[in-house]
DNA sequence: TCTGGGGTCCTAGGACCC
DNA sequence: TCTGGGGTCCTAGGACCC
């Protein structure tokens, strides 16, 4: 059997565990640049705010019921992820960390009660990590999820458990499932199965296979399957290595001037370095993307991106920035407002793999020692104390709006929690 | 005034191979 | 007039996930 463990309304429950009088309190997380509310405790959505919509359209709401609003804070709760997945794994010989907020995990087979063993994981996160969390579990990945959904649904809170175990079960939390609302099934497959008139997941999986592999390729055959509980999906204990990594980040102001632009690129790229270099992988091609607002409906809208082949594969933020710099020349039109820019490191390599290049004449110093000497300045004294002249000295015009920021609590010592 | 960021997988179609 | 069969690799675009 598989469990799904996800932490409820994470980014805001995160922010909670701190502060102990916002506990049984309305409390919101908005986006990058404080755009829109992306995550909302229970009691802010009983309130009746909408997620994904901007934040200024809400103000009102929130003002008027004295919610908690918080800017993102991802350094807080990348932390409190590790700290809940580092939990998970003492319980289970397998765990799939799946996302920031999810892990799959198998059940160990000597756990006959099902039910008592999540109540064992809920009570473990709870008192290790100050976190609530929901645990489905069920034959299969794509159940586990359906049975994680139906776990949320439970009105009382100190549940927030449930079983997917025989067939009866299965068959009629599948008959009253929301299609749209399947793992895998998107807006837009959703509306052209709705249109067939399949509303139920039970509808879904009565669909022949033909009909479902021909419209939603193997993917939507896969699923179909892992929901009759015939798991496709096995537990991916070692993730496998990543294909890409990139940076991009709307500005806090619309741009016109390139220069501005090109010194949020160059402070992207070498955020995305430091990514590079913590997990040990070289980038063989670099992609630039650059876009207006596609909100502002009175502007004329540009968007593109150009890719290039670095001749060796690197993680010098002197050379990638270069390189960067360039396809920003490619791709930069004077005369349109711009409110994006951002970099994708793809072909990625393990440092032992490359191949030289032997028709370079000369691949230009290596900066690998300049590099190491960053990164621990920047470890040591904060983010962007030590950084390159690309990355300029007018970060205030172009950085993200973050204006309700907490502390973070757990990676920075000067923000540490004092207790009286 | 104000609308996220970081990923993966799949398919179709073109270029090219023998 | 008539124009194969079996493949690989690459890219762009679409769809999905959290």
């Amino acid at each position: 059997m598989i469990a799904l463990v996800d932490v409820n309304s994470f980014y805001a429950s995160c922010e909670q565990v701190f502060r102990p009088d916002l506990w049984g309190r309305p409390v919101v997380v908005l986006s990058n640049n404080d755009g829109c509310v992306i995550a909302a405790n229970r009691e802010a959505k009983s309130l009746g705010i909408p997620m994904w919509k901007p934040a200024y359209q809400s103000m009102p709401l929130l003002d008027r019921h004295g919610v908690a609003v918080f800017s993102s804070n991802y350094p807080l709760y990348g932390d409190m992820s590790r700290r809940v997945m580092e939990t998970l794994a003492t319980m289970t010989p397998d765990l799939e960390v799946y996302s920031i907020d999810e892990a799959f995990l198998r059940v160990p087979t000597s756990e006959t009660d099902l039910q008592a063993y999540a109540q064992r994981l809920r009570a473990r996160v709870h008192q290790w990590t100050g976190l609530p969390v929901g645990v489905g579990i069920a034959p299969s990945k794509a159940l586990a999820k359906v049975a994680s959904r139906m776990a949320k649904r439970e009105r009382d809170r100190s549940r927030n458990v449930f079983v997917i175990a025989d067939e009866e079960t299965r068959t009629r939390v599948l008959s009253d499932f929301p299609v749209e609302d399947l793992w895998g099934i998107g807006r837009r497959i959703a509306t052209r199965l709705q249109a067939r008139g399949v509303n139920t997941a039970a509808q879904f999986t009565a669909l022949s296979d033909a009909w479902v592999r021909q419209e939603l390729t193997v993917n939507g055959l896969r699923l179909k399957r892992e929901l009759t509980g015939h798991p496709q999906l096995s537990l991916e204990v070692d993730p496998p290595p990543k294909k890409m990594m990139g940076t991009a980040k709307s500005f806090g102001r619309d741009l016109t001037e390139e220069c501005l632009i090109r010194e949020a690129l160059a402070y992207y790229v070498a955020e995305c370095a430091v990514k590079l270099r913590r997990q040990k992988f070289l980038a063989g091609n670099l992609t630039v993307y650059l876009e207006t607002n596609p909100f502002r409906e009175d502007a004329p809208q540009y968007v593109n991106q150009t890719e290039c082949r670095l001749s060796v594969p690197t993680d010098d933020t002197l050379a990638l920035t270069r390189q960067a710099e360039a396809a920003l020349s490619r791709i930069f039109r004077p005369g349109y407002a711009y409110k994006k820019v951002g970099v994708w490191f793809s072909g990625l390599v393990r440092p032992q793999a490359v191949q030289q290049d032997l028709f370079a004449a000369d691949p230009g110093p290596r900066h690998d020692r300049i590099m190491a000497v960053m990164d621990r300045v920047n470890l040591r004294y904060g983010k962007g104390s030590l950084q390159t002249g690309a990355a300029g000295f007018r970060r205030e015009e172009w950085k993200l709006r973050q204006e309700r920021l907490s502390p973070r609590y757990t990676t920075c010592l000067e923000e540490v929690l004092t207790v009286r």
